[in-house]
DNA sequence: CCATCACTTCGATATTTATCGAATTGTAGA
DNA sequence: TCTACAATTCGATAAATATCGAAGTGATGG
């Protein structure tokens, strides 16, 4: 069912520190598109007032609805958007008064 | 905090039953738009296999959200997508490329 | 004015979840 | 190799939540 993934997408976002997480992930996101290092979950973790056990468990909830892929370097984490799947949010929360005029 | 308010709003989509709910909503919107009978929550009700004191307590959380009205004629409730609020939740979420590119 | 219908309120319950501290794993640098 | 640091796993717990059935409210139409 395709309103089953959804929601669970937005249920990945419905905490407000996870939400927080994802908006600075996406707003990483591009700035580290050319000199990919990516976002760095560590600095995350410091400017959120939540512990390490927490974002971690955060992380895999958003990994999980596929809003981010993570991947380690180094010792280090590193998230990125995938953009498919918001785009796909987008398209659902999408008021189309246009195409759908079948009146 | 801005963040709070959006996570409610994502909190009020993340139950698929109330998704589905919205979604029947914002698609009858339109519909309704010229004949103004509204999005008849009794006619939702039957197509969900979910009990009416669970679509009731639904429509509340979607409301308190602010993501629809609702509204009595007769006996018959109503309910009305609140397009300024999908219209902050698409800004929130789009990726911006273009607008951000500070480097 | 009574029966019916749409919806809401109430109380209960089982499940989920956000968060923590402690312990663990794994990487890197000295 | 040893230490420090980043992240994960592992309970545990308190709080939130989806859902139900039963009872209540309020409007309509006969």
């Amino acid at each position: 069912m395709e309103t089953k993934k959804m929601a669970k997408v937005f249920k990945a976002l419905s905490n407000s520190n996870r939400l927080e997480l994802y908006l600075q992930i996406a707003k990483n996101h591009e700035t580290s598109y050319k000199t990919y290092d990516g976002c760095l979950i560590n600095d995350i973790t410091k400017s959120l007032n939540i512990g390490a056990p927490t974002i971690s468990h955060h992380l895999k909830e958003l990994s999980n609805a596929e809003l981010i892929f993570t991947e380690r370097k180094g010792r280090y984490l590193v998230a990125k958007i995938n953009e498919e799947m918001v785009n796909e949010v987008n398209e659902l929360l999408k008021l189309q008064y246009l195409e759908d005029s079948k009146l």
